[in-house]
RNA sequence: GUGGGUGUAGCUCAGCUGGUAGAGCAUCGCGUUGUGGUCGCGAGGGUCGCGGGUUCAAGCCCCGUCACUCACCCCA
């Protein structure tokens, strides 16, 4: 958690470090736009009906109501805060579906809200940054290699330090599991995805024990789930895991995975793993699935994540597969805030602070301060004629990088607070260093 | 939801076997009377999370409650 608040799970950051914040998200739409993905935003509220429609009785759901309950209220839909930006999207497309043109691609940066115990990195109000292509009937698969791709430039464009996108394929580990008999692969998915957590030795164990494999399955499950490359070999030594007889699923998932692994070492060099243990938790995702770590911050778990669904969003005969990510912005955010990785230059967006020498002056020195502000230059005026020391500490303690003073002849100097220098100027023409004209974010951050 | 830990000044914390609250930093003022940052001196600031109990006396002990925090679960 970034700092103390006063609710737990609800962050609030200070003016320096919402211009970080504003930063990153700047970023992102800059970055996701360059791809070609169109704006949207979706109401903060969902039937309950809506949200729990796919499975997932348990998401720690907020529900709406009012503190005036009326009697028919029972008539009334129950509403609920989303939990995520895919359920909602999902909801958006087909009741849109008409005035949409498929494959519909997206990036759709909002808050979420989810009940669980909060801690460091988890919130119960968050922010997350998602990217979605959807199609009407059937997608391409190379949507799957382009949104990984898209995030993995949207996380370099950021520039928070190294980071590994972590890929596999649902069909690549379900079929395995049936190629080896081992039919109960939900419950094998969930237990292999804590890999890393629990060790090989309880997740052979926990095999046997709730995905009720054999003891030559769960070694052979967990023999895949330990395969890890950063190229495409992984396909060789799944095959001779798989012996003879690969069932279908399993050579379309290796065919999948392939591809999208060949595509980001050509795309993002460097940024993705093929890691079989990655399996994640919603059950709607049938394809490729994605977690991300930033290194360094490997505790926080995955910062970006998603996969890819068949059949989410649904109207009649009509099927919605889409494929996307989301990033994690306030885990992310909090997490380099509270490390001093992410910091502005200061907490305000003045620029020249323009002091009074009477306060008969306020009126002259907006007009100075006009005059800047007309050229781009954010202004503020001291608000009475305070000693100069005090007006420049005002200004000091804000980070504010130059103070105005104009004299008793009209004659105008500006000084800059850091250096110390002052030198005269003209209203009309000063400007600042561009570098000065809004708060520098400043990263601590190694590579890249 | 389950189990631990912690609540004292704006922040970080001290406060002995119960005796009526302290430090550093920050803030404000003065030295320096209209050009800041350093330094020196001084000042303000606390229902000790809240409620109850024990006691002559509770920040300290007991009970309850709320909040924060960590782990589990789950996830961004």
């Amino acid at each position: 958690m970034a700092r103390k608040a006063s609710l737990s799970g609800y962050l609030e950051l200070l003016p320096a470090e919402r211009f970080a914040e504003l930063h990153v998200l700047d970023t992102l739409r800059e970055v996701f736009e360059a791809h070609g993905f169109s704006p949207l935003e979706t109401r903060a509220v969902e039937t309950v009906e809506t949200l729990l429609q796919k499975g997932e009785i348990d998401q720690e759901i907020y529900a709406i109501s009012r503190l005036q309950e009326e009697e028919r209220s029972g008539r009334e839909a129950k509403l609920a805060l989303r939990f995520d930006n895919t359920v909602p999207f999902a909801r958006y497309v087909t009741e849109n579906a008409g005035h949409l043109a498929f494959p519909f691609r997206r990036y759709q940066i909002q808050k979420v809200w989810r009940g669980e115990r909060p801690q460091a990195g988890r919130f119960r109000e968050f922010s997350q940054a998602d990217i979605d292509i959807v199609g009407d009937g059937a997608l391409p698969f190379r949507c799957d290699v382009e949104i990984v791709v898209v995030m993995a430039r949207a996380l370099e464009a950021l520039r928070i330090g190294d980071f590994t996108l972590r890929v596999n394929n649902r069909k690549l580990s379900e079929g395995f599991y049936r190629t080896i008999g081992l039919t109960n692969t939900p419950a094998a998915l969930r237990v292999v995805d804590k890999l890393e957590k629990i060790g090989p030795l309880r997740v052979a164990e926990e095999l046997r024990e709730t995905a009720g494999a054999s003891a030559e399955q769960a070694e052979l499950a967990l023999q895949l789930a330990q395969i890890r490359t950063s190229d495409c070999t992984f396909a060789d030594k799944v095959r001779q895991l798989a012996g003879d007889r690969p069932a279908d699923l399993l050579q379309q998932g290796l065919d999948e995975l392939t591809e999208l692994m060949s595509e980001l070492n050509a795309r993002v060099p460097g940024r993705a793993v093929a890691d079989l243990s990655i399996a994640r938790g919603l059950d709607y995702y049938t394809g490729t699935v994605v977690e991300t770590v930033l290194h360094g911050h490997e505790d926080l778990g995955s910062i970006c994540s998603g996969g890819r669904y068949e059949s989410l969003a649904s109207a009649g005969k009509r099927v919605f597969p889409g494929v996307g990510l989301s990033i994690g912005v306030t885990r992310l955010l909090s997490a380099l805030i509270s490390s001093g990785e992410l910091a502005s230059s200061r907490s305000v967006p003045t620029v020249v602070y323009v002091t009074l020498r009477s306060d008969d002056d306020w009126g002259p020195a907006q007009d100075v301060a006009d005059q800047l502000r007309r050229r781009g230059i954010s202004a503020e005026v001291a608000l009475s004629a305070e000693k100069f020391g005090k007006q420049i500490k005002y200004a000091d303690r804000r980070g504010i990088p130059y103070v105005w003073f104009t004299d008793e002849l009209g004659r105008h100097e500006v000084k800059d607070i850091r250096s110390g220098s002052q030198e005269s100027v003209d209203p009309s023409s000063w400007a600042p260093p561009t570098e000065d004209l809004t708060p520098q974010i400043i990263r601590k951050t190694e590579g890249l």
